[in-house]
DNA sequence: AAGACGGGGGG
DNA sequence: CCCCCAGTCTT
């Protein structure tokens, strides 16, 4: 197909641009595909800033392939630990252990073979492609999409899975020759640096000239997104059990179920409240009736609580307002007559302030624990 | 096509 | 405080 002047005024600047500015970023030091599909694996969802720190001690844990092929599982989700969205890093780990045990340890360099993996869909496929083995494949990601909507002036909504694919195509038509590992950076960095989100900064842009969303006056109003559906709120009563006699200074934890939201991390327990309950202190008869019945499920009876805290948690699609409360292990006269009721079913752990390293929490459970053991750690001011 | 799936930054 | 960011898998 014939490019038009304006594409290929676009791809020369752009690539000139690029070259001048990219950031030295630890994943453009080499061409290690292994490096390159990490990183791009972690920046699904993800900002830069925040990707840096948990890249550099991931490879730091699991420099190669056959490491993180090797690697317990527990340990991969302890080195995602607030990095979110945490089927990612088991769907890594569970496809570098096919290319590990399938293609003795290199990443694959088709199509076809790349996109089968594990986590890997459309963006990842051409982002490994092109920038690990400067294959001439697409990699359109919402950077791409929103630099593109705005210099053709496409005012499709870039919600929609056609508009991914019609970006795709143009693509195609605009990387240069042999140069598809820079180019497809390149489009991102501009999203990324200059044709940003909110107040492009278009004065510094290097294809300001003939971007037709900057003619028309649209360059604020592109790209045309339907908006996401708010999260629906869920009110929560969370429990610190606080231990008593060898479990002293402990806390009770246990772990998530395999499947679902935060499938396998640890975190406090905690229930569902009804929408109409009382927040904070006023609502602790409340909370303390549908914890005990939902811990006594797992044979574990808890005596009063008290209200710590409150704690807020936004999802994508759900926003846990939590009321915290603490309280101790029951004392339980049954306990005299058999071991059986006495033993803590295996997925619940009593944790100390060390033990915390030793497990992956969502952050909203990070925040709750490191209050209540700095807290309890400190000696109480006199009076 | 729509919902599930985390967490952070900025005005 | 409300706004934004948006890949992949499942249903």
């Amino acid at each position: 197909m014939e490019r038009t002047l304006q594409q290929r005024y676009f791809s020369t600047e752009l690539l000139n641009w690029y070259r001048q500015h990219k950031r030295d970023l630890p994943w453009r030091r080499n061409r290690n595909p292994y490096y390159i599909w990490v990183s791009e694996i972690m920046l699904q969802q993800t900002r830069v800033d925040t990707v840096i720190p948990y890249f550099h001690r991931f490879i730091d844990k699991f420099p190669t392939i056959q490491a993180l092929a090797e690697a317990p599982e527990e340990d991969v989700l302890k080195a995602w630990e607030g990095l979110g969205y945490y089927s990612r890093a088991r769907n890594l780990q569970s496809a570098v252990r096919e290319v590990h045990e399938r293609y003795g340890g290199t990443v694959p360099d088709t199509k076809e073979e790349v996109s089968s993996l594990k986590g890997v869909g459309p963006y990842t496929t051409g982002a490994i492609l092109s920038i690990a083995y400067d294959k001439p494949e697409p990699a359109v990601d919402g950077n791409v999409m929103r630099v593109l909507s705005r210099y053709f002036l496409i005012e499709d909504d870039i919600m929609k899975p056609k508009t991914r694919v019609r970006m795709e195509g143009l693509v195609r038509e605009l990387i240069p020759e042999g140069q598809a590992s820079d180019f497809n950076q390149a489009l991102m960095e501009l999203g990324a640096l200059v044709c940003t989100p909110k107040s492009p900064h278009c004065l510094t842009c290097p294809v300001m000239a003939h971007c037709d969303g900057r003619a028309a006056g649209r360059e604020e109003t592109l790209p045309v997104k339907t908006k996401a559906k708010p999260p629906r709120p869920e009110a929560r009563a969370a429990l610190l059990l606080e231990g008593t006699g060898e479990h002293a200074g402990k806390l009770l934890i246990r772990q998530r179920p395999a499947e679902g939201l935060l499938a396998r991390m640890w975190e406090l327990p905690h229930t569902l409240m009804p929408d109409d309950g009382l927040p904070g202190p006023a609502g602790l008869a409340m909370a303390h009736e549908r914890l005990a019945a939902h811990i006594a499920e797992d044979s574990i009876g808890i005596g009063g609580l008290t209200w710590m805290m409150q704690a807020e948690h936004t999802f994508s699609h759900i926003h846990w307002k939590m009321d915290v409360y603490t309280a101790r292990p029951e004392e339980l006269a049954l306990s005299l007559f058999s071991g059986a009721s006495a033993v803590l079913p295996s997925h619940y752990r009593w944790i100390g302030p060390q033990d915390m390293e030793g497990y992956a929490f969502p952050n909203v459970f990070i925040r709750i624990l490191s209050a209540y053991f700095e807290q309890s750690s400190v000696p109480h001011p006199q009076s």
